[in-house]
DNA sequence: CGTCGATGGTTGTATCTACAACCGCATCGC
DNA sequence: GCGATGCGGTTGTAGATACAACCATCGACG
C-alpha cells in the first residue's frame, strides 16, 4: 500500500471519530450566534462568561475562576485587565498578598441584566442549531467540566 | 428587588443552562489534551484538523473548507498560509480564477501518518475526560455540524 | 462587448488563547 | 529570623479567531 494510502487512511480514522474537532466546530459555532446577538450589547461571548461566573463564584480570585472555566492564567489576566478598563470588574484586595478577590462593579450588574434578553435569544438560536438532542447532548457532555448550577 | 438581586438571578440562570459557556469550556479542555500530544510534533490542534479535512475532501477550495470546520474565511486564509510555509500544503490553480485547490505535500502527508498514533492517544485521554457518556454525548452534538465519516 | 452586482480571498484591526519566563509574596524548615 | 521552595499573577511571544474593508475575478445583462 503506497503512503498516499496511509494518509487517507489516517484522514478517515480522525475525521470520521475527532473529539477535537467536533468540539471546535461546535465551540465557533455557538460562539458565533452568541457574539452576534451580544454585539450591540459591545459584549463577546467570553466575556459574558466571566461576568456570569464572577457574580455566580462570589468574589473568586482568579485561580479559582479560571479552574472552573479551564482558562489559562495568563489569558485570564488579560481578558480580566479588559474588562476592568470597560469598568465591569474590580480587583480588591484579599487576605492573600499574592491574589486578590474578583467582584463586578455597578456597571458590570447592570450590564449583566441589560445581557440577559440577548443571552435568551442566544440560547434559543443556539438549541435550534443543535436540535434538541444536540443540545441536550451538548448540555450533558460540558456539565462534566463545568458545573455552573 | 435590589438591582443586585436582579444580577444575581441573571448569572444563576445563565451559569446553569448556557450553551456557550459549555461549548467554549470542552474546546478548551479538549484542545489542551489534543495540543499536548501533538506538541512533539510541532503541530497544533487547529493545524491537524485541517490536514485532515483536506486530505478528506481532496483538493478542496479555502471556501469548501471553511463551510466544512465553521471557520470564517480569513481565519483560514492565515492558517492556510502558515501552513503552506511549514510545507505542509499548496495552493493550485483552480478552474475558477479567483480561487484555488488545497492539497498536502508530501512532507503533509507523512506528517498526517506521523501523527496517528499521538491523535489516537489524545482521543483516549479525551474520552477519559468526559466519560463514556460525555464522550458520546460530545460526538453526536458535534456530528450535527461536522459530519466527518 | 462593457458595466455592474455577486463571489472568493486577503489585509487591517481587535480579542481570545496558551506556553515560557519571570516576579513577588507566602510557607516551611532550620 | 532567614533562606529554599512553591504558589499566584503578569509579561513576552505566538497562534487562532472574527468583523470590516478591500481587491480581483466571474457571470449576467443590456
Amino acid at each position: 500500500m503506497p503512503p498516499t494510502d496511509h494518509a487517507a487512511r489516517a484522514a478517515r480514522t480522525i475525521a470520521g471519530e475527532c473529539l477535537a474537532v467536533r468540539a471546535r466546530v461546535l465551540g465557533r459555532a455557538i460562539t458565533a450566534v452568541f457574539d452576534d446577538e451580544l454585539r450591540p450589547l459591545g459584549l463577546t461571548t467570553p466575556q459574558l462568561n466571566l461576568l456570569v461566573a464572577t457574580e455566580r463564584m462570589g468574589r473568586p480570585a482568579p485561580g479559582e475562576l479560571g479552574a472552573t472555566l479551564h482558562l489559562e492564567k495568563s489569558t485570564l489576566s488579560r481578558n480580566l485587565r479588559l474588562m476592568e478598563e470597560h469598568g465591569w470588574l474590580r480587583r480588591e484586595a484579599g487576605e492573600d498578598g499574592r491574589s486578590h478577590a474578583l467582584a463586578l462593579t455597578a456597571a458590570g450588574r447592570r450590564l449583566l441584566v441589560k445581557a440577559l434578553p440577548a443571552w435568551t435569544r442566544a440560547q434559543e438560536r443556539a438549541a435550534e442549531l443543535l436540535g434538541g438532542a444536540g443540545a441536550r447532548a451538548l448540555a450533558s457532555a460540558g456539565d462534566r467540566l463545568f458545573a455552573g448550577g
